[in-house]
DNA sequence: AGCTGCGTGCGAATCGGTTCGATGACGCGG
DNA sequence: CCGCGTCATCGAACCGATTCGCACGCAGCT
């Protein structure tokens, strides 16, 4: 079923059936109708690796996961689906690579392979071999996060920064003196991790600026060290009446441990932060944050695409910073 | 770059270049090593279209996944994730595509363009398009669960039925009387959804078994819905001391519940079901479940591979039935 | 010397599409 | 009646690999 054997049963030539497909040139009606007749008769569809040869383009996108030994976010998830539907509304497909370490097979395959006609790279370092790797050999690629130095490259980002201080001076107009960030893992902060840098840099920022008290505190990525993050939080800074956070892994160990401190929130402590939605509204009560936008896949396909189509164009960048949605665990700081 | 680029520079032929990078034929050392030292030079690999044309295969696995708009669960998003690794560990790549409806462009483009060598099916229902589909054109293929009539398919798939049949049995041992599942959704009860239907057929099995009280509750995968859930059986079915579960998102909502109510785990109540690990572990008390093992993705790529490389092989299947790890939420029922 | 066999390497065909240039039929105006 | 333009179609080249058959050179053996 290839399209010699339509061509054949249409009584036509393979070209004749090549631009009845593609309409990029005049096919009379007569044998157009015959042709599909055959296609729809047979199921045919052409190759795709003949078609990509011919082309020099694969219709494919390549996606750069995290390995899933480093255990994905919801956030990273929700990217994932995101930017594999956004892909499939414009009938491209997604090749996917695992790929933390900085020299990996699968890595290498898809891009001096031509296996993909972009590379979406996910959960990039301030330093990034991968990044290099791809400036090198001309592909176009976007990438989620930044890297150290952002203006030669495609991406697209949330403002960590600008979300945690627009937090803080949340907090600070509530009257809270003392607050806190809890942050990621104290690895990924010291690997030179963006989002957690950036967010400590807006945390610290807005503290000076309003004049209050900041702790700042690294957490796992899992729910029982945000419960032990949480106890030894109010073990040695009790005075802190207000939290930020961008760890939304921790946050069912952050509401066990105060549940069983018998916290009430918002009325003794508040809580906020930069995390999915579906994340802030499954915590009691409800929480108050900047939820991470969904749509941030759809625009680096778009991005993705635009590059692909005009590679020389400057390089665009799209800055995410959604608005804090206020919910129910913020209040006014407790009298003391 | 392509092959004829490196020959030239090496000053041989094409085939001798792809012969020295095949070891299909014999290549003298001196040529190899002339040969060797362009494609190192240049960063030459072969282009994996051409390849796939000519050889007839792409070195690539289909994936197909639930859409977005159904939120995955941990448990799918672990074995996407173990798909793609035990993929990449054999420099295989994995497609994917997003495909819940039955007729899905996507899902079409990779079956019937020869997008992939062979396809992982997830989610799929009991009665299954796509499973037909696939029948028909051929494509080897592996799906997570079965269909009504398992015997013609290849597949893997959690015993769920067994596993709560004998979480069943560990509460009966325990002394409790009457006793809870807490499900998936009603709407994927209703639809056919495989794991909940056998999930929810083992738990009678066992409780008639038994001859204890069993109660039957659907729960969207959510954590509030967790909550409301269980908050309506203590109203309506105080009686009941065990519960058994296989809906990991609805946990912390029915943590909550139980806190709230002042319920001590497991000395009021005791809770069990299949979940994955990390679920079971972030519980607190940690829950005596029967972990999703993370070797499902592997086991169906290796069987994938199996099938691709002998498609008339009668086909095998793997149902996994892990051991239940018993922690600490189970205990003897109450005395009243 | 002639035949065989082996180690190397080359040329050409092939996979299944797309696309360019050419061809033939046909209608129309001069 | 001839020349020209248009429409529909065809044939052949091409994309970049793999692979088969064949040829060349050299050594070993009779």
């Amino acid at each position: 079923m290839n399209i010699g054997e339509i061509a054949r049963r249409a009584g036509v030539s393979r070209s004749t059936v090549s631009y009845a497909l593609s309409g990029k040139r005049a096919v009379s009606e007569e044998t157009r109708r015959r042709i599909q007749a055959v296609i729809d008769e047979l199921g045919y569809r052409p190759n795709a690796a003949a078609r990509a040869l011919k082309e020099g383009r694969t219709r494919t996108l390549g996606l750069v996961i995290p390995p899933a030994s480093l255990r994905l976010t919801d956030m990273q998830l929700g990217f994932v689906a995101s930017v594999v539907e956004a892909a499939a509304r414009v009938d491209l497909d997604v090749l996917l690579s695992p790929s933390g370490g900085d020299h990996d097979r699968s890595f290498e395959r898809m891009i001096s392979g031509r296996r993909v006609d972009g590379v979406i790279l996910m959960e990039i370092r301030l330093e990034d071999e991968r990044v290099d790797r791809l400036q090198q050999t001309g592909l176009p690629f976007v990438t989620i996060g930044h890297t150290a130095n952002p203006h030669g490259t495609c991406w697209v980002d949330v403002d960590y920064a600008t979300l945690i201080s627009r937090c803080v001076h949340h907090l600070a107009d509530l009257g809270h003196r003392q607050v806190a960030l809890v942050n990621r893992s104290a690895e990924l902060v010291a690997s030179g991790y963006g989002p957690a840098q950036r967010a400590l840099s807006g945390f610290t920022e807005a503290t000076d600026q309003r004049g209050i008290t900041g702790v700042h505190l690294c957490c796992a990525d899992e729910a029982s060290a945000g419960q032990s993050c949480m106890e030894r939080l109010r073990d040695e800074h009790p005075a802190v009446t207000g939290i930020v956070t961008i760890n939304e892994a921790a946050l069912p160990g952050i509401h066990r441990a105060l549940e069983q401190a018998r916290v009430v929130v918002p009325r003794d402590l508040s809580i906020t932060g930069v995390v999915a939605r579906h994340w802030a509204e499954d915590f009691r009560p409800p929480l108050t944050a900047a939820d991470v936008p969904m749509e941030m896949g759809t625009q680096a396909v778009e991005l993705l695409l635009e590059r692909i189509s005009t590679p020389d164009a400057p390089p665009r960048h799209l800055l995410f910073t959604p608005p804090i949605s206020l919910r129910a665990t913020t209040g006014p700081a407790p009298v003391r």
